[in-house]
RNA sequence: GGCGCAUUCGUCUAGAGGCCUAGGACACCGCCCUCUCACGGCGGCGGCACGGGUUCGAAUCCCGUAUGCGCCUCCA
């Protein structure tokens, strides 16, 4: 039987990263096993802010490379099936009415229960069950009730979801048998937490989509960052390209503990995503970033800077104040300049006339004036990139200084030896 | 309070009774490379929550305790 997921969040809000690291179990399971992944909203109403969280759910599983298949359902589409059902079982005799609103009835002897694939075996005594509500007194039904009949529906095989629907899962059962339908398979899939064991929230930093996108992550690191929130290939696989994770990832791997949301481990894989791009992709995702963050620095510099940056920089976000100097004029701190006169006086005379003005041949022309001068590289580039860049760091000084070209770079080096005053005369 | 779930380095995890002197990655520390910052290389620090069992043998199985989280809504 072929396979069949979903997603069902509610349209409360911007997707939760928790939610996400769900939604992307789901989807994962489904393109591995060639099977379905379905999109449900669980809206209660139909007012403009529902509206906008339902588009803002979408536009973040489509930049995280999660695609539904099939139309994305509504459970307010369904009340009219749902209202029915809760009729036909109070005519059974399976349900009641309380005071306008109706009951499940539930078991009152033995146990339900059922082979979780990622917690095992759990069975909970039917005495425990309380007669759920199924309908409330307004004609609509409650969760409990909607979410097991939809998923009947639209023929879902496997139900992945967060763990705060364990103690759900009996109800939801005892519900499916007296409808007589095929039940699904359960995958309780563990919480990501903030480091304070708590749930992940704002104050941990990003915590939905369009935040780690603002931040300047890329798809592919967050979705592999993800992926291993719970779930390992094996012992040593840390990097993972989508189809890798497709290819390798199975429910039978997912653990069963919570995981904390590691920011830095972030970082660092989306480095290696960053790092991995070739240049023209680099280049798309930087542009498509400052554009989004409101930067129209010049197309084709952005583009020039690629290969200075790429190496250097873990997040997207890094790029303004890394290579800002390109685009709009600097100011160095003048008390980190003091002393450093004659070195800039001197590095402009000589990049005057230094040929060919490319990082080969500005380095050699610096290299020379700092072996003249008697200082160590180290010593006499410091100054020099502070006035070149207002920044003690910055990209490569030599590439840096090609890009900005010679008119530029001349008239930074004299505005700063002009603030920077002689060694003797430093006060 | 009741019920449920969880518990391996700071973090993500490997581990399904002997392969474990508990492996990898991130972070951290040190060294190397080096024009800054990064990258890269090498090395280091660091963990089976606790207590009882079971077994020739337990991180792995059982029980209890502790801690955390979840649910106990005519919320989803």
């Amino acid at each position: 039987m072929s396979v069949c997921v979903r997603i069902a969040p509610s349209p409360t809000g911007l997707l939760h990263i928790g939610n996400v690291r769900t939604a992307l179990f789901n989807w994962l399971f489904a393109r591995h096993e060639g099977g379905e992944f379905r999109l449900r909203i669980e809206n209660t109403d139909t007012s403009r802010e529902v509206a906008a969280a339902v588009d803002q759910i979408q536009d973040s599983l489509r930049w995280l490379g999660l695609d539904w298949d099939g139309p994305v359902t509504f459970q307010l589409d369904r009340q009219g099936h749902c209202v029915d059902e809760a009729r036909r079982l109070v005519e059974v005799g399976m349900a009641y009415e309380d005071e306008g609103a109706i009951r499940f009835r539930m078991p009152d002897e033995g146990s339900t229960g059922w082979d979780d694939v990622v917690l095992g075996r759990i069975d909970v005594p039917n005495e425990e069950l309380e007669d759920v509500v199924i309908l409330r007194s307004d004609g609509r039904p409650t969760y409990n009730f909607a979410s097991p009949i939809e998923d009947a529906l639209d023929g879902i095989t496997h139900v992945i979801r967060g763990p705060d629907h364990i103690s759900n899962t009996p109800k939801q059962l005892c519900i499916l048998r007296a409808l007589g339908v095929d039940l699904p398979v359960y995958a309780h899939v563990p919480n990501v937490n903030g480091d304070d064991g708590r749930k992940l929230s704002k104050r941990h930093g990003a915590v939905t989509v369009d935040e780690f996108r603002a931040e300047g992550y890329l798809a592919a690191a967050l979705a592999n960052h993800l992926a291993l929130l719970g779930w390992s290939y094996d012992d040593r696989t840390t990097v993972m390209s989508r189809e890798e994770l497709v290819e390798r990832f199975s429910l039978e791997r997912v653990g069963a503990s919570p995981a904390t949301f590691d920011y830095a481990k972030l970082d660092w894989l989306n480095g290696v995503y960053l790092r991995a791009l070739d240049r023209e992709a680099y280049a798309r995702e930087l542009v498509g970033f400052l554009r989004e963050r409101g930067l129209d620095w010049d197309e084709s510099l952005v583009r020039e800077t690629v290969p200075l940056v790429q190496e250097k920089i873990a997040r997207l976000d890094e790029y303004p104040s890394f290579a800002r100097f390109l685009f709009e004029e600097v100011e160095p701190d003048a008390v980190a300049l003091n002393g450093a006169g004659a070195v800039l006086e001197e590095a402009e005379r000589r990049l005057a006339t230094a040929e060919p003005f490319d990082a080969g041949g500005v380095e050699a022309s610096l290299r020379r004036l700092a072996e003249e001068l008697g200082l160590s590289p180290r010593k006499a580039f410091a100054p020099i990139r502070l006035a070149v860049t207002g920044s003690t760091i910055s990209p490569g000084l030599f590439e840096s200084i090609e890009l900005l070209g010679r008119e530029r770079t001349l008239r930074r080096l004299a505005a700063a030896a002009a603030r920077a005053g002689r060694p003797e005369s430093s006060a």
